[in-house]
DNA sequence: TAATCAATCCGTAATTTTTACGGAATAAAA
DNA sequence: TTTTATTCCGTAAAAATTACGGATTGATTA
């Protein structure tokens, strides 16, 4: 197999970080749901989260903004550290092992290849405009898609449980980093807003306390325009202003609800 | 010297990670100050936090917790991870050198040592209750002490900024985690606990409002005991009650000011 | 074309939390 | 006994948060 040849080149290079890696959570908002890009390494029925090794030149989050521009076509991405990973045994899962490889790709595979070693793994979580984001797979999976972050599939390793710890994270950032901002389209509604915040904090939101205090921080903009939505009352969309969005995270305005 | 022939004997050993190490950024807060434990290698005339490598065994929070016990003597202790640093340059120095370390020691050392390497550092802090803490220093070190985290003197590396994250860590974390509790003795003053978020969160704060909230948190108690502090007025001591301090924290009542 | 349905959208009052602030009490030292 | 530095306490005003119901809209259905 081709790929695993050029990908096993890659890795064998000293130009990569031994025993350290960076795995980034890219988060994206539609349809009402908040979803996690997720991909399927071909070696098992089981996803991944979006990770890579990291190069002797190049920084930890340079790192991290490469393996999300890979997957996601996206150059500008807003993204944060949130914490680090490592066991002896975080990166072991049963079917990842020499044996298992060799059979599924017919190349011989050292048990102590050291892909197997121990990897401590930097975390970040990136947020993205899902329609601007352009799914890309890599070499050596099979898919790649997006998945609700309340119903994810099988993963891989650790892999569920840094999802729910970038999670946390974001709960945590959602008063001082403009993640509205960075998650939805240019113009959205004032419900699918409200969706959001609900489905990150996961508690309902009073809408009418919700709206009142966007409005009030000044960093909403109505715009004279409505999304018709099938069946209903049309809503109204709305901007981000963005300088009073930064102005006001800056001095401390906090978006806390 | 022999101290440096056993290290580099450790430190060639296969049982550690390979560009990784943590650093335990180990605080304590005596005579009205906040204060970080740091020793000074003997190779240059700066200071370092205090870290380690990471063995092949162990999870990175025990790599956090034996280093931080190595200087201590605490095997009880409190710590956080709170963010990991890389760039391909953070641990350079002018000084730290293969040349520099082999005029200084005598021995031979090789320009590409994997020590000269980039090294990812996961970053944790530790509180101490100051008065536990007996402080050892390394082999391979000429000293170790406490330093005001407001009066530090010149540090290798990086270690300056990774001391101001762990600060600002630990202002975020002041309202979730026990923090009072594990950097104070049992027994303690209201001026003192006063002081001691003040210090950390770098403002003054009402001391009227700031004893009004720990009260009506329930998570003082008052006792029948006064401190002898010289020429005034003495303070009744207080301990905290564990179980109601843990509880609140759990169920969410913060202690922001 | 009228009635229905599902969703948007808005404002005020009650409650809780936070902030502001001054002066009496204490204990050792002068 | 006076001075000095520190502890310690309570109330009132302001701000922030929470609670809550009903009118509007626009497509769909009867």
């Amino acid at each position: 197999m081709k790929n695993l040849k050029r990908q096993e080149a890659m890795l064998n290079s000293d130009e990569l970080l031994r025993n350290v890696a960076v795995d980034n959570v890219i988060f994206g908002y539609s349809d009402r749901e908040l979803k996690v890009l997720l991909q399927q390494p071909f070696v098992l029925d089981k996803w991944t989260i979006t990770g890579g090794y990291i190069k002797k030149t190049e920084t930890i989050q340079e790192a991290a903004k490469r393996v999300a521009f890979e997957r996601t076509g996206l150059k500008k991405l807003f993204f944060e550290q949130f914490r680090s990973f490592g066991t002896p045994v975080r990166n072991t899962d049963p079917g990842f092992n020499a044996k298992h490889l060799s059979e599924l790709t017919g190349i011989k595979v050292p048990t102590d290849l050291w892909i197997f070693d121990y990897f401590v793994s930097v975390g970040f979580y990136t947020l993205t405009e899902f329609s601007k984001v352009k799914v890309k797979k890599g070499e050596i999976e099979t898919d790649c898609r997006w998945w609700p972050v309340n119903d994810l599939p099988k993963m891989m390793f650790d892999h569920k449980m840094i999802v729910a710890e970038a999670l946390k994270a974001l709960r945590l950032h959602i008063a001082h980093y403009p993640i509205g901002y960075e998650l939805l389209p240019e113009k959205f509604t004032l419900p699918e807003i409200h969706n959001l915040y609900e489905t990150i904090l996961g508690r309902p939101l009073d809408d009418r306390n919700f709206s009142k205090r966007l409005i009030a921080a000044g960093i909403l903009v109505k715009l004279n325009e409505k999304r018709q939505i099938g069946a209903h009352r049309a809503p109204f969309l709305y901007k981000f202003d963005k300088e009073k969005y930064d102005e006001g995270l800056k001095s401390g305005v906090t978006l806390a609800f």
